[in-house]
DNA sequence: GCCGTTTTCGGCCCGACTGTTTTCAGTCG
């Protein structure tokens, strides 16, 4: 069982415990305990071996307990019981917007709702409205809820979410009296894919920003409308995908701005941590203030507020609490890598395979974006459904690069190849072609069934092989649509740390792959990671900077990076390891 | 259920908004 099924489960239980009116400290337990396993670096299996599971932090003996139980066994007696004593539509229900354990537990038991559909029902005949505590107002919004149900409150894309975000930002920004505005939460830290928009606002009087946001012509309902707090459903079409999520905007003023940029910046761990360290240095912070004994601390940005918690400044990125925090106390926070810092790129493809356009208008497009080496990695011979190289080719591809290496300056084309790793493990091209290439990228793009131990085994095998480079899109996964292919990847990292291969970050806005927490154990493991556009057009080259939020979530530097290095250097090492070293 | 320089009990971050109620509980972040 992964990492990401034990935390599904642990998860699932503490709702279940809130459904059935537990204490909110234990279920939040289960919780916490969840995000914590699913972002714990190294293998469970390992960890549970070794007996240092235990000494994580937020999981005790009953965690432990049940995690090796469900690692060991694949079940847990604990939530099968659950399961049975929770009716799955109770757990539906709180995927309504403002409705939650309390309430739902309440119609429950007064009214026998236990489905969605019967939930409607009541409303509509008007039951729950009389129930203690409710009224006809709740009313109108659980039926409004469940409306909307699967159109609010799914995830978006991180990339569809910031144009969304930033249209919203921008009007704002426009607006006379403000100071400062910016996007915070998930938006800000980078994470792949967003649940809501938040934005904050720095200004002398909230009124007249408040009034815009819930005017704006994004808006689609106003769920919210407080004097410093307002909350509205947006929407936006983005290349012709509607895009719908929450947005939040809180109005502070600029005394204000720093501890309410920090507040709703996040992650809720890592707010969490930074107040019981206010706490133990007897202060309290809250959104408007660091508070002292001898009153409020000033702060002007981010930085002074850290700095009076004895703390260096923690880039967003890297807020997640996985140890960021006694980091920030200790020793010197990495300087992380930036976009500006990328001088060339991997893995693209052009009309040769399924690229929309011609390998010369796909390097110039690079060479325009500042990068120095453009390298194509167009498909191989299995992957016919997007037109895979045969060898005869390949050798073509290879002449034609040789004859625009001579006529284009200031960007230099590379020879490369995706080339699949077919079912058994090996490569999709002879060994004689596959040392003709400056560098091959090997991923997987068939056979995503076999199981776990296959899956591995499988790239490990590809992994071993002498010509290649780097590990494409190490999981397959489409953020939102599909799950990557079973794998162990801490065997797979250790097999790429053993035969010194790199591993892609690929930053397609649907992939980021491989995914940040494991960015951070490739990297403890030594593995060069490269940050690859995937790019099938020349837009698509402007991929790269999502790709590089990845990496900054991993807490990589420029040195992590591969593709940080000047051409002359990339094309050295390449050279070094086709010669094996 | 977790945790401990207050260590085996008694806390557990803190505040906005809504709707219900009339002082507060529930939800959300």
């Amino acid at each position: 069982m992964t990492k990401d099924e034990v935390a599904a489960i642990l998860d699932e239980i503490g709702t279940l415990l809130e459904l059935q009116g537990e204490n909110a400290f234990r279920t939040n337990a289960y919780h916490n305990a969840a995000r914590t396993v699913s972002q714990l670096e190294g293998d469970l299996k390992e960890m549970i071996a070794a007996k240092t599971l235990g000494d994580v932090r937020g999981i005790g003996e009953a965690m432990l307990d049940k995690i090796t139980t469900l690692v060991t066994t694949g079940r847990l007696k604990y939530v099968e019981d659950l399961r049975a004593a929770v009716p799955p539509g109770l757990v539906e229900m709180l995927r309504i917007p403002g409705l939650g354990p309390k309430k739902a537990k309440a119609m429950h038991d007064q009214l026998g709702i236990d489905t969605i559909d019967k939930l409607r029902a009541a409303c509509e005949v008007g039951e729950v409205a009389k129930l203690k505590g409710f009224g006809a107002k709740t009313q109108d919004k659980i039926l409004e809820g469940v409306r909307f149900l699967g159109t609010v409150g799914n995830r978006v894309r991180a990339d569809l979410a910031r144009t969304l975000g930033t249209a919203v930002l921008e009007r704002l920004k426009a607006l006379p009296g403000v100071t400062r505005a910016e996007l915070c939460g998930s938006l800000r830290r980078g994470r792949e894919t967003a649940k809501d928009i938040d934005i904050l606002v720095s200004s002398a009087d909230a009124k007249p920003i408040m009034e815009a946001f819930v005017t704006a012509p994004e808006v689609m309902q106003v769920t919210g409308h407080g004097p410093t707090k307002s909350s509205i459903v947006a929407t936006t079409t983005v290349g012709g995908t509607k895009v719908v999520l929450n947005a939040d905007l809180r109005v502070v003023t600029d005394e204000q701005f720093p501890f309410a940029l920090l507040y709703l910046t996040g992650s809720k761990d890592h707010n969490v941590r930074l107040r019981q360290r206010a706490i133990d240095r007897g202060y309290s912070l809250n959104e408007y203030a660091l508070t002292g004994d001898d009153g409020p601390v000033p702060c002007k940005t981010e930085e002074d507020v850290y700095a009076a918690l004895g703390l260096k400044w923690v880039p967003p990125e890297m807020r997640e609490d996985t140890g960021e925090i006694d980091l920030a106390a200790t020793g010197p926070i990495p300087v992380l890598v930036e976009p500006g810092e990328i001088r060339g790129v991997f893995h693209n493809h052009t009309t040769e395979s399924d690229g929309s356009v011609s390998l010369e208008t796909m390097a110039k497009a690079a060479k325009t974006l500042g990068y120095e080496y453009f390298g194509v990695g167009d498909h191989s011979q299995s992957l016919t459904v997007a037109n895979g190289l045969t060898p005869d080719r390949v050798r073509a591809q290879w002449a034609e690069i040789d004859a625009l290496n001579k006529k284009l300056k200031g960007v230099r084309i590379l020879k490369g190849t995706e080339c699949d790793i077919l079912a058994d493990g090996s490569l999709d091209f002879d060994d004689d072609l596959l040392a003709g290439f400056d560098y091959v990228v090997a991923s997987v793009h068939s056979h995503f069934g076999l199981s776990e131990d296959e899956q591995t085994e499988r790239i490990c095998k590809a992994l071993s092989h002498p010509s290649v480079t780097m590990l494409g899109h190490p999981t397959g996964r489409l953020l939102l649509r599909r799950e990557g292919y079973k794998l162990n990847m801490e065997k797979v990292l250790q097999a790429a740390a053993k035969y010194g291969k790199m591993i892609e970050i690929n930053a397609q806005p649907d992939r980021l792959d491989l995914d940040w927490t494991h960015v951070k154990r490739a990297k403890a493991l030594g593995i060069p990671l490269v940050i690859n556009p995937d790019a099938h057009s020349p837009e698509d080259l402007e991929y790269v900077p999502l790709g590089v939020t990845v990496a900054r979530r991993g807490w990589l530097t420029k040195a992590d990076v591969f593709n940080t290095r000047g051409v002359a250097e990339v094309m050295k090492e390449l050279e070094r390891r086709k010669r094996g070293k």
